[in-house]
DNA sequence: AACGCCTATTGTAACGTTGCAAACCCTGTG
DNA sequence: CACAGGGTTTGCAACGTTACAATAGGCGTT
């Protein structure tokens, strides 16, 4: 009817039950089913004017190739898991992230099953799962942890998978990471510049590798420029909120407060905020902040803050750039990629 | 080795090219492949005995039935697909409402597959795509419009899916909602408990069907109470976070201004308290706010508001439970969810 | 004209599962 | 002892695809 039905395939002939296969397209053609799936395939073998005429004929009935069957047959799945875990801090990196896996996977035919790490005690389940009822050609996984489980098992299995951060393992493997090292070096170097003399910093507990690096670039700058630096032991950012807002606020109490925070994450600096606002500390007088942003959500924060970006929409299109890569076979040497960060911005407008 | 292992299918027996099947058991058995089938599936006609000893050598050898197989045998997919757009306010939403689905989906053997609304033009490419290439036996998508083209699609080729949100449609479907109109009643009340008399709501867009019920619920209280009600018409939900700030703006500038307000999401909020931070407002005396709790998130907003809750993630199990049901043929009465709004809380501790 | 060679196409056999109809065995009954 | 009948088990076929080996045809070479 309408010009765009006119291009497109039509719909109405692929009817749940009476979808066309190989064979009917074959038939149609009068060529056999092994000619057709060649000549689909853009094999080279097939003569490109039979080519056309059947991939015209493929198209007036419209068929679709039946994905089961190619698994079946291929062992191939066209779908990347992605490992989430619902109780962590997704804020926005959820949107962000998955927003550029599909950018990068668009057009690629590849599906992004979104899997839960495992609710159980035994994460390693989920990914046992998927390995063995063959539910992707690859996994992704976040926080990755220095001797991260997870890689270790899926490197004795040799199952493709690309890591959102390093590990420490001899062995390397793909991974796509933010030099967080130097983010926290940019954020201290910050707070110098505006005078500060005490910095605080609550961390991702030390397992997580981008905790190990936030914490080394955090004590070389603080050495660097002579400063005092607190990380408290009690809480990480993943403690609860309250635990969190509570160790500031005892920190504050006591002897030499500090007048400088670095927060790496939103969450980390919205519970920041909060405390200020609660102490009636003013940011950029008897304190400052820098944040990690991490998506425009930040902009709202009151008072406003200094932020350095971490660009995860550009992560996820580097992490369905190198998955894709490592599909088909790239040596691991040009599957790690290290996206660095960028600012200071100041929000103020 | 280990207890953990003794109790558990051996993985190494599993290796990825020598996977035992069907026949590989049978054999072991001495029985035929369709006993071994029918045994692990539990039916009735094979003896207890048999199938016994079976499912044990199933587990000796570590058999794990190929999805692909059973895929193109039974035309079934266990799998869900989930439509989200990656462009929308997803902040906590995303990571509530998944975790809500995947508490739902635990042991069912369903995985969620989360598919982008179309980056191009035409989003019911999408879902075609879906049922063409059958990537999953019923779909989900939020955001649920009046005269919804994606229900409209799935209804005409009866193919099963839940939507968040309701339609207009004659046509009853599934469907899992939140009371968007309590809730707009339940805050208006609330503010005008605190001697407001002048209300501004930011709303979604009008072809979103909750932002019809919002719209219908806020008018209603208004009256009700005798309240000046003010529903900017230039900026929605998904306006840019800095038009929304300037229509507040100059409602504020102008005569008259607003002294309550209600925001229907998280961002909202922030960029209302933003706003408020902006102005000079105190919230408590000049204005007051009463906002909608998606997730604990909404504690650490400064100043302090009053909330009222939907709870995602009892939305997304409940999204679960209707999908299950209605994959297995309950009848569309029984899969039609209404959940109530909690509170309000006031977040003062 | 016969041969070899290259290209284009074909036929057959799987992949691992489940549905269906048929066959088997065993027990109880006439 | 034959036979019916129920409970169990079996074999075959099919789902739609692709890999592999084999074939048919055309053309240049000797």
């Amino acid at each position: 009817m309408s010009q765009k039905n006119a291009g497109t395939t039509m719909d109405g002939a692929a009817d749940a039950h009476t979808r066309p296969t190989l064979r009917t397209v074959a038939a149609e053609a009068g060529v056999a089913v092994t000619t057709v799936s060649r000549a689909l395939a853009d094999d080279p073998r097939i003569a490109e004017t039979t080519r056309k005429r059947i991939s015209e004929i493929a198209d007036k009935l419209g068929y679709v190739p039946n994905r089961a069957a190619q698994r079946l047959r291929t062992g191939r799945t066209k779908v990347i898991s992605l490992l989430l875990n619902p109780r962590h801090e997704f804020l926005s990196f959820t949107s962000e992230f998955l927003g550029g896996m599909y950018e990068g996977l668009n057009g690629t035919g590849y599906s992004i099953n979104i899997t839960a790490d495992s609710l159980g005690d035994d994460r390693l389940e989920t990914i046992r799962n998927i390995r063995r009822h063959s539910l992707a050609d690859a996994i992704v996984f976040t926080r990755t942890e220095c001797f991260d489980d997870r890689a270790r098992y899926l490197l004795e299995h040799d199952f493709p998978f690309v890591t959102h951060g390093r590990t420490d393992f001899m062995t390397p493997h793909p991974f796509v990471d933010f030099d967080n090292e130097a983010f926290v070096r940019m954020a201290i170097a910050r707070l110098v510049e505006k005078g500060r003399k005490h910095i605080c910093i609550v961390m991702p507990n030390e397992k997580y590798t981008f905790g190990q690096h936030l914490r080394f670039g955090a004590r070389q700058a603080a050495t660097d420029h002579g400063m005092k630096l607190t990380i408290p032991a009690e809480v990480d950012l993943d403690s609860e909120p309250d635990d969190i807002a509570a160790t500031l606020r005892s920190l504050h109490a006591g002897p030499d407060a500090p007048d400088g925070y670095v927060c790496v994450g939103e969450v980390s600096a919205l519970i920041t905020l909060a405390f200020l606002n609660d102490m009636g500390l003013a940011e950029g007088q008897d304190v400052d902040v820098v944040a990690k942003r991490a998506s425009p959500i930040s902009n709202h924060f009151r008072p406003r803050i200094e932020t350095i970006d971490e660009d995860l929409r550009a992560t996820g299109r580097a992490m369905a750039k190198v998955l894709l890569d490592r599909i088909s076979g790239a040596p691991v040497e040009d599957l790690q990629v290290l996206l660095q960060p960028e600012g200071p911005f100041s929000i103020s407008r």
